[in-house]
DNA sequence: TTCCTCGGCCAC
DNA sequence: AAACGTGGCCGAGGAA
């Protein structure tokens, strides 16, 4: 059973479906009695059908309403029309960004939650794209992946918005001695810390320098070469090469510049919501699932993707609850085997260390070295060390790394790529054709034909990574998406105050907090939705997915 | 004043 | 000092 849900005007439409897709029922419902009848209608495990899951499901959260699965129309529409632009026409409601240029609606900016979704969609539009999708599902080559991929991002629309009404558990406390720690204490605003003051000082002593400012880098960069330092950038890779005893400082200013600057005390009051009695604070990250091209979630705000690892520590569990903090060992060499079904690679992997298994059976010789040519194989790299190891990893395994080299070829002449479960990469951009149209006029000079190549071997060097990235991000949504399902088996689902929940997730890695007594079954049931995810995807092909899993106070504690 | 690009660095 | 993929976010400083 389907339930569609139409939002117009304020008001919400309930469609009722059946199997083919048939209007059985249809119901007007004030906004109020939303989360009563989801509740009511819950417990027949029907799949929520709505535009916009970020529109509607965070006010049945905020009633305490859970529901099992969805699908989510507009993330659907956005692989749906990648997978088989034939079937869709000139870009139409359901491909507006999730939002709109703040550029475009200055004057709209206090209802940009109402506006910026999709939230408006009569019940008719709603039925009929959902029967769109339908039957677009049926003309592609592989349905039946095609429609696991759009559950998956649905479940991860779900997870996103959950995540964003729980938050991830934050210890101001915490987060501020750290900061105190290495910075001193919290300076009036405008003012540089007191570490930070000194280290400006001794830089600008060693340079004789007096009025530099260190986080200029046109100013740093002048007055480093002035004092007879030959440096191109101011980058630490190259800072670090030097000898010069204003070296040490500046790396340090640098290090801690950033840590003021990305997650400080103006972070910290921005970001995080303090907790109360017996109840840590809460950061909320704003996750955007399908978010980046290749099906990763990205975030908009909060830099949720970016915790430095600095700072983890003042990610602390509630009291009396533990984060049982997983992840996946080398995911993206896992899913490149299981993908080519590369028996030999796949040997290699079984075991915790996929790096380790390619020293083992005589590959190369350090562990460094394997990590080195694998990171080089996948995001293409021609020279330097990882160039050098390439020859090596062809022959031992033709069949993965034909893959990823079919797919850079495929890219290079501005085809099109895809994901085990069919996301399909965009094509090149109009300047891209143009710029290969150009090389091949007969009176293309040599810059035109150079300019060209770089651009085919920039545009391969995507479309190969995009494969075994966007992979990876689908063996991750599945893996979440049976780790929210184990969860709610673990106690009763009215039962919230004690729910084990997903707070945090980065690519390859989750974060569940839980009450301390059911830490270990959350270990468990993480483990397990490992191994099915693997079976969903890949069948029965004999790649393991290894997570390191750590029930934990605080997230500083874990690897 | 606001907007935008760039250099730099954090995460995977 | 980037090389070799995907991102977000910051301050500086020039452009509008």
């Amino acid at each position: 059973m389907e339930i569609l849900v139409a939002s117009e005007a304020g008001t919400l439409h309930a469609l009722t479906l059946d199997d083919d897709l048939t209007p059985t029922s249809s119901q007007r419902l004030d906004r109020a009695e939303f989360a009563g009848f989801a509740a009511s209608v819950e417990a027949e495990r029907p799949r929520w059908v709505w535009a916009d899951t970020a529109a509607l499901y965070p006010e049945l959260l905020r009633a305490g309403v859970r529901v099992q699965r969805c699908l989510d129309l507009r993330l659907c529409h956005v692989i749906l029309r990648h997978a088989a632009p034939e079937s869709f026409d000139a870009a139409d409601a359901w491909d507006v960004p999730l939002l709109p240029e703040v550029d475009a609606v200055p004057s709209l900016l206090d209802d940009l939650e109402d506006m910026a979704r999709l939230g408006d969609v009569g019940p008719d539009d709603l039925l009929a794209e959902r029967v769109r999708q339908r039957d677009v599902l049926a003309t592609v080559a592989d349905p039946g992946r095609l429609r696991f991929l759009l559950a998956a991002e649905s479940a991860g629309a779900l997870i996103a918005a959950e995540i964003a009404h729980d938050g991830l558990p934050w210890d101001l406390g915490a987060h501020d001695a750290i900061l105190t720690d290495v910075l001193g204490p919290r300076p009036r605003p405008g003012s540089r810390p007191r570490r930070l003051e000194e280290l400006a000082r001794q830089i600008q002593e060693q340079l004789s320098a007096p009025r530099l400012n260190p986080d200029s880098p046109v100013d740093l960069l002048r007055t480093l070469r002035r004092s007879g330092l030959d440096v191109k950038s101011t980058s630490k890779w190259e800072l670090r090469e030097l000898q010069h005893p204003v070296v040490e400082p500046l790396l340090e200013y640098k290090r801690l510049a950033r840590l003021l600057s990305a997650n400080g005390w103006t972070w910290m009051d921005t970001w995080v919501r303090p907790g109360t009695d017996g109840r840590r604070g809460r950061f909320f990250p704003d996750y955007v699932p399908g978010g980046v091209v290749t099906g990763r979630w990205a975030t908009s705000g909060g830099g949720a993707l970016q915790l430095p690892k600095q700072i983890r520590a003042a990610v602390r569990a509630d009291p009396g609850w533990r984060l049982v903090v997983a992840d996946v060992a080398q995911i993206e060499p896992r899913v490149l085997a299981a993908m080519s079904r590369d028996d030999a690679l796949a040997a290699a992997s079984r075991g915790a260390d996929l790096y380790q298994g390619l020293v083992d059976t005589g590959i190369v010789d350090t562990r460094a070295h394997a990590k080195v040519a694998m990171l080089g194989a996948l995001y293409g790299a021609t020279t330097g060390e990882a160039g050098h190891l390439m020859p090596r990893l062809l022959r031992a395994y033709p069949r993965a790394t034909g893959l990823v080299e079919d797919a850079a070829r495929t890219g290079e002449r501005g085809g099109v790529v895809h994901t085990w479960l069919g996301r399909t990469s965009p094509p090149p951009p109009a300047a891209w054709r143009e710029t290969q149209g150009l090389a091949t006029q007969p009176d293309a000079g040599e810059s035109a034909e150079r300019r060209a190549r770089q651009q085919a071997r920039d545009w391969g060097r995507f479309t190969r990574n995009f494969v075994v990235q966007g992979t990876a991000a689908e063996w991750a949504l599945v893996w979440m998406a049976q780790i929210r399902l184990r969860l709610a088996d673990l106690t009763d689902l009215t039962d919230t105050a004690d729910r084990p929940h997903l707070v945090y997730f980065l690519h390859d890695e989750v974060i569940v907090h839980t009450p301390a007594r059911l830490a270990e079954a959350v270990a468990e049931a993480i483990g397990d939705a490992s191994a099915e995810a693997g079976r969903l995807l890949f069948g029965g092909f004999g790649v393991e997915f290894p997570l390191d899993v750590a029930v934990v106070e605080h997230y500083g504690e874990a690897e």
